[in-house]
RNA sequence: GUCGCUAUAGCUCAGCAGGAUAGAGCGACCGCCUCCUAAGCGGUAGGUCGGAGGUUCGAAUCCUCUUAGCGACGCCA
């Protein structure tokens, strides 16, 4: 709408008709907006006339199209007032009938997303949630335009972190207490190498050349790791679930080791390689960027060489129209560097094709985390403290509830999810207790309740039958006509969130839909003795409940039928 | 030092292909359940949109400079 608005501003409107400036504005059928104005100032620069002069010139050709009720003039400001029974009926048929997708879009083209990416032999943090949580929900976005999305969880499980902790084992590590304790045992192991190697900062080279051994692959080397791996993708997976997520693949780092090579080899090929300080590098000084590391001085491949290899790779077996990388932004540097390395090997559709999608920093209570210093939350303890705290509140406002031990499941997830997607990415995070526990206002909670509170109203009327049609001309008033707004913009926030890659442009509008929502049913008495009327109203509950369900499945959030 | 990100109400944040009186939530205070779920709704208080210039009829939004916080800047990922 803005659009054609502007369309027509850049015209010269001076001699045109009523009928061709009205087509112009051609109201759509799904019109995004209620009531809108449009500014007439720079037209009336153009046309060196006063803007109080255009607007009403405007408003005089104009006259009255479909969907418009009412024109006014106020200042320099020209608003159309909608025919409010006519937009009832438009937004009210299509969303009892659409699944609001434009599910075109998409043309079942592939997107790689490769996001969650946990380092193996360290614990799930807080941090990692906002990764897994992102990520998850740009799957469901784009698979809902139709697209063909991959789900890579590309694992942290190669590189000389395990030759940190192969060496850490060798000296004070215990068979049993790793089998016992699983992650957090590795985890003690890793603290306890980085303690020792402040003394004897000897211990980094040995585990440099225990990770070398396993680039060779040393026999002894690769079954400890492979151990490690398996003890680690165990939790991961445990925290997975409780999330309700998946992956299509968890092709972890060491995947690529035999494939570096390769990158190498066309490195070298192109003539970009060149040696310094003993290690090989790409030389990134024309595009303002430090060199790439291809190659360690001792030879061995280092992430940005398996970044590198996992594109080929992707871009080989899937045919990917874009590959995403949801990561903290602090990798900023590294992506542009491994995006642009992979453009020079003369492949152009690196430059639009290749994402990368950051997020903020996440610390806990103002203080940075940090495993070796404890300052740290394991995202397995977020969720299930959330679940507890949901059961308490169920407990005290609900006690009778059937389900309790799923809805408190469902909500508590969903608490987690929403908050961690409301905001925009870029924004740091401070995360508190307090904060994420309260599930009053901007919440996931709040819009599950919602939907529970429409359930609840469309099972105490019998006889609500969305098939039949209703009469629109009962639907003028203001609260109804402010919730219908909302829900008529859905299709419009999909291609808004898809576009940004921001998932929090759905969680705001499902939030902006509760509301507006609970506006309504404070206002309007919903299971009157009229039939009709009450037809029409439980309509309006049928399409909110539907537009909620829809928009939170966007964000990997369940709803329940009451809480 | 260079590059990047962030700065809007006490707190957490929306708004930013320029447009009407800058909006929510939390917290505070005051109201609303003999009525469909009060995890709700309404109201009050709270703002030099970090600062200074500039472009414009018009700037939280665009440009320049500047301040503060954070991050990245070669053998970790």
């Amino acid at each position: 709408m803005k659009q054609k608005i502007t369309q027509l501003l850049e015209q010269n409107i001076e001699g045109m008709s009523a009928e061709e400036i009205s087509s112009l504005i051609e109201i759509p059928p799904k019109a995004e907006l209620g009531d809108f104005a449009f500014p007439c100032f720079r037209l009336a620069k153009t046309m060196r006339k006063a803007p109080q002069m255009i607007a009403s010139e405007i408003k005089e050709k104009i006259g009255t199209v479909d969907f418009i009720d009412d024109i006014q003039v106020q200042g320099a400001y020209l608003n159309f007032f909608l025919n409010k029974s006519m937009f009832a009926a438009s937004v009210i048929e299509t969303a009892v009938k659409d699944d609001f997708g434009s599910s075109s879009t998409g043309d079942n083209k592939t997107i790689c997303i490769d996001y969650s990416s946990p380092n193996v032999a360290k614990n799930f943090h807080v941090g990692h949630l906002r990764t897994t949580i992102i990520g998850n929900s740009l799957y469901k976005i784009f698979s809902k335009l139709g697209y063909h999305v991959i789900r890579i969880n590309h694992l942290g499980d190669w590189g000389t972190q395990f030759g940190k902790l192969i060496v850490a084992y060798k000296a004070w590590g215990n068979e049993d207490a790793v089998k016992e304790n699983g992650v957090s045992e590795l985890m003690k192991l890793y603290v306890q190498f980085h303690k020792e190697a402040e003394e004897k900062p000897e211990l980094l080279d040995e585990a440099r050349a225990w990770f070398s051994k396993m680039e060779q692959g040393d026999e002894e080397a690769l079954r400890i790791w492979q151990w490690f791996v398996e003890i680690s993708l165990k939790e991961y997976k445990r925290t997975y679930e409780l999330l309700g997520m998946d992956f299509d693949y968890f092709m972890g780092e060491s995947f690529y080791r035999d494939k570096t090579a390769d990158v190498v080899n066309r490195l070298t090929n192109a003539g970009l390689l060149t040696e310094s300080e003993g290690a090989k590098i790409v030389d990134l000084e024309a595009y303002n960027m430090s060199p790439c590391l291809i190659l360690k001085n001792d030879g061995s491949s280092i992430y940005a060489t398996r970044d590198i290899a996992a594109i080929f790779y992707r871009k080989e077996t899937y045919n990917f129209v874009k590959c995403l990388y949801v990561t903290g932004q602090e990798q900023k540097l590294h992506f542009a560097q491994v995006f642009k390395v992979v453009e020079l090997l003369g492949n152009e559709w690196a430059k639009d094709q290749l994402v990368h999608i950051p997020y903020g920093l996440v610390s806990l209570e103002g203080a940075k985390l940090s495993t070796r210093d404890g300052n740290v939350i394991y995202a397995e303890d977020i969720l299930l403290e959330a679940i507890d705290k949901i059961k308490e509140i169920i407990e005290e406002k609900n006690p009778e509830l059937p389900d309790k031990e799923s809805v408190a499941k469902t909500v508590g997830v969903g608490a987690v999810l929403f908050n961690d997607l409301y905001n925009q990415r870029i924004k740091d995070v401070s995360f508190k207790w307090e904060k994420l526990l309260n599930f009053d206002g901007e919440t996931g909670p709040y819009v599950q309740y919602t939907y529970a509170r429409c359930a609840s109203i469309l099972r105490k009327v019998e006889d609500f039958d969305i098939s039949v049609s209703i009469d629109y001309s009962l639907i003028t008033d203001d609260a109804s006509i402010d919730i219908l707004k909302e829900i008529s913009r859905y299709p419009q926030v999909i291609l808004d969130a898809a576009e940004k890659y921001e998932p929090c442009v759905i969680a705001r509008f499902a939030v902006d839909v509760a509301q507006a929502f609970n506006r309504y049913y404070n206002a309007t008495r919903i299971n009157v003795e009229d039939s009709a009327l009450r037809n029409a109203r439980c309509k309006i509950v049928y399409i909110t409940m539907k537009v909620i369900k829809d928009a939170l499945e966007l964000l990997g959030i369940g709803c329940v039928e009451k809480m």
